[in-house]
DNA sequence: GTTTAACAGTGGTCATACCACATTTGCTAA
DNA sequence: TTAGCAAATGTGGTATGACCACTGTTAAAC
């Protein structure tokens, strides 16, 4: 049945599950059977099959967990963020592009959500937003609060697809100003123009929506460029005020 | 150095090769060690050191090619497809979805890339609108060049974020799309839209741009409907007229 | 000088053993 | 009886060593 021993027994691994995906015999928070059976099942060798269930999880279609076994990946479908980091680290995306990705993406996602928005889709976003207000004081708490409101935006949008990637360009965005987000002055603002955006998606009112998260993204990009100059001054004439805090590893 | 034997051994490679390419101390193109010599530099076994790399491979990282030795991923920023392809297989995205997600980014792509492109992305465009053209009796064929028309906007567009996000809602659509594209009718005028895409760009006219993309993704999505209720029917009334090819594997 | 064959280097697979974690089982002791 | 704990089981994670398949180079043969 399987093709000849030592092919590409990996590359097996990998089609044999998305086979058994796409029949339906699988489904979300399923779990795999155990490798060393699967790999018995399907000619390979254990390594070879873990060799495929690696690829499978870098991809997020399965969650391995040890001890416990492998499952399919639960919950809403989510894209892995670190392929975009990656190629962010290889290739440096430029703040300017980011802002406009996310403009492209954002803006049209808010109107959809201001159309479709449910009451609970509604409960997520405002707590995102009391979120921000609550962590003024607290600027990686608060940046994580600013992602979470995106996503809960873009999951009102009601388009998975929407919803994944505006997740991957959040998480992307995150990792890059979280070096700097200690610097911002106008946190206060931004948790003003996202609540702003709830109330325009609450109102069901799309164009607003749109507006209002068009607006914030162009203000947040301004204010970024600002900080950057400044900051670049600042550590021209004397010491810099806030030293980004340095990234100690291994 | 490292951390005790047997720990996170994977994921010590995986962040090893992230610090180095961080530090561009390996950049697109380049060559990693071999695996052998990279697994005793690093205090791993050369399986644990394959998985580390197995999973960079999937999220498009890295490429390893048999014999020759493995390679950071050159050429364009480009996202691995197969993920976006998974979370349809397991959610089922609708066509609805993907034409709604497409029309979000491609009709703003498309605006950017008539403000930007330059005669070299103005090329590529063209070629596929003509391999379009070319191929109005080889459906397959027709869909791989339309595919590849929205990606040359893409790039055209300048920015590498949102070239890639289209590179993998496009490869999604294009799986999607494979199976039906044979009961399509209305591959000329298809063809014609897209050309008059490209003038669009061609001519810096940005507002052009949008609209004609846009018009062009709504009449693609109409069209796709209209085919499948005059399939339905046809399938209740009489024998299909056409069958769509069965994907026979293994 | 050209062609061809051998060689060394590299990734791909296999088999086996052992370790670490999670869950269940069953026994002990209160 | 029952609460608590410990052993047993099942699972993924790692290590080792060997061999196979492909690639590129080098040396030999023509």
């Amino acid at each position: 049945m399987n093709r000849f021993d030592g092919f590409a027994a990996t590359q097996l691994v990998v089609a044999h599950v998305r086979g058994l995906i796409e029949r339906g015999q699988l489904r979300s928070g399923d779990r795999l059977p155990a490798e060393r059976e699967l790999a018995l099942r399907l000619g390979v060798s254990r390594a070879s099959l873990r060799a495929g269930l690696r690829s499978l999880a870098a991809m997020g279609v399965v969650q391995t967990r040890h001890g416990s076994g492998s499952f399919i990946t639960s919950g809403r479908p989510v894209l892995a963020t670190d392929a975009l980091s990656f190629l962010a680290a290889l290739h440096g995306f430029t703040p300017a592009q980011m802002f406009e990705a996310r403009l492209v993406l954002e803006v049209s996602v808010a109107g959809l959500a201001a159309e479709r928005a449910n009451s609970d889709h509604l409960v997520v976003i405002s707590d995102e937003a009391t979120g921000m207000f609550a962590s003024l004081d607290d600027p990686q708490a608060f940046l994580l609060h600013d992602a979470l409101f995106h996503r809960a935006v873009a999951l009102a949008s009601g388009n998975p697809i929407l919803s994944a990637l505006v997740n991957m360009v959040s998480e992307l965005f995150r990792e890059q100003r979280r070096q700097t987000i200690g610097r911002a002055s106008d946190l206060k603002e931004s948790a003003e123009e996202h609540r702003a955006i709830y109330q325009a998606i609450r109102a069901h009112d799309p164009e607003r929506a749109r507006r209002m998260m068009n607006d914030h993204l162009q203000r947040a990009e301004h204010a970024q460029v600002i900080e950057e100059t400044r900051s670049g001054e600042a550590a021209v004439e004397e010491s810099p005020e806030v030293m980004p805090e340095a990234a100690v590893k291994s």
